[in-house]
DNA sequence: CATCAGGGCCCTG
DNA sequence: CAGGGCCCTGAT
């Protein structure tokens, strides 16, 4: 694999709607990491695949919750036309949520009596997604019926082949691959990086993008049930990833109408105290007690919890591995 | 050793 | 519209 220096850089300045809290959002410690990225706490360095060109960004956080400002550096090869530079500038505004307003979010709910500790804890988190909405499908499609070590693995792989090295700030990470480029592999060939059955629904996905088939700038635009449809026409793609898309990528605060399986044990401790409640009863509760805001709202709770497992020190990885101890931990 | 389920989804009957 | 099968891996 080929490796590229990005060492032109151009830098700017970011005033982020308040409440806005810079860690918090940029990472979510219950994601699995991906080597195009990297958090420590104040600075969060990420790869962009974007339009034709990698661009390398990192971003410091120079201000507080009520008073948020940030500096974000952009790396490349060679100096970038100003119409790029505007169009990235927009991009990381979007995908690091940071004009959007939540203050009512807090208002409204700060003396919720189940989120009212990590409301205070999580102040000024947003939704935040580094990917495209391409990466993050691939990312979708990883963590499908399998554990999250396999799922790093998968991606690990695929980005061995088919991403791209890349150097900047004294740091090194992968680039995710284009469409167009896996367009070209053999589904045999991908099968072959141990991702099973998932060889044809990268091949698939790939096919839909490189032929513009979906438009994440249109999705952007689109209200929540018809750019849920337009997900999952995708192969591959079905009601929890697409209801993931729905939150992540495209910020519904609202995006909460199925439960994961897997998140739903969970759930039911954090929202009932009990092992097991019906999907139904969860969902009718949550629309209930937090409306619009309860996908945000559940993200607080879900953070909040990571968090805490994090520095406890515990072996983060055993414990998304392993459900059951996650909802023993909990209590 | 064999068996099984895992942060779903597609396809079939 | 319910249920089997899917790739592979690590846990049991």
């Amino acid at each position: 694999m080929n490796m590229i220096n990005l060492n032109i850089s151009f830098s700017i300045t970011l005033r982020p709607t308040a409440p806005y809290n810079f860690d918090a959002t940029v990472y979510n410690p219950s994601h699995f990491p991906t080597p195009d990225s990297k958090w420590e706490k104040g600075s969060f360095w990420h790869t962009f695949s974007f339009e034709s060109s990698i661009i390398g960004m990192k971003m410091e956080n120079d201000g507080n919750i009520e008073r948020p400002k940030m500096n974000v550096i952009f790396y490349s090869r060679s100096s970038l036309p100003e119409n790029i530079k505007d169009k990235l500038v927009k991009e990381v505004i979007w995908r690091y949520d940071l004009k959007s307003d939540i203050s009512e979010f807090y208002r409204k709910f700060q003396s919720d009596e189940l989120l009212e500790p990590t409301l205070y804890n999580l102040r000024g988190m947003k939704v935040s997604c580094e990917y495209s909405l391409y990466e993050f499908l691939m990312i979708m499609i990883v963590l499908q019926n399998a554990t999250v070590k396999r799922s790093t693995q998968m991606i690990q792989a695929l980005l061995n082949i088919y991403g791209t090295k890349v150097m900047f700030d004294d740091r090194e990470f992968y680039a995710f691959w284009k469409p167009k480029e896996l367009v070209l592999a053999s589904e045999e060939e991908i099968r072959n990086l141990k991702v099973g059955y998932r060889a044809k629904i990268f091949k698939k996905l790939a096919e839909a993008f490189a032929k513009e088939e979906i438009n994440e700038q249109y999705l952007r635009s689109l209200d929540k049930e018809t750019a849920r449809r337009e997900i999952l026409k995708l192969y591959g793609i079905g009601p929890i990833s697409a209801q993931n898309v729905l939150f992540e990528v495209l910020h519904h605060y609202d995006a909460f109408d199925v439960v994961p399986r897997f998140e739903q044990k969970i759930y039911s401790k954090l929202l009932f105290g009990k092992d097991f409640v019906p999907s139904e009863e969860i969902l009718r509760f949550v629309v209930k007690k937090w409306g619009k805001w309860r996908m945000l709202a559940l993200h607080h709770l879900w953070e909040d919890l990571f968090w805490k497992l994090k520095t406890k020190n515990v072996e983060i990885e055993k414990f998304i591995n392993n459900k059951e101890e996650i909802v023993w931990r909990i209590k």
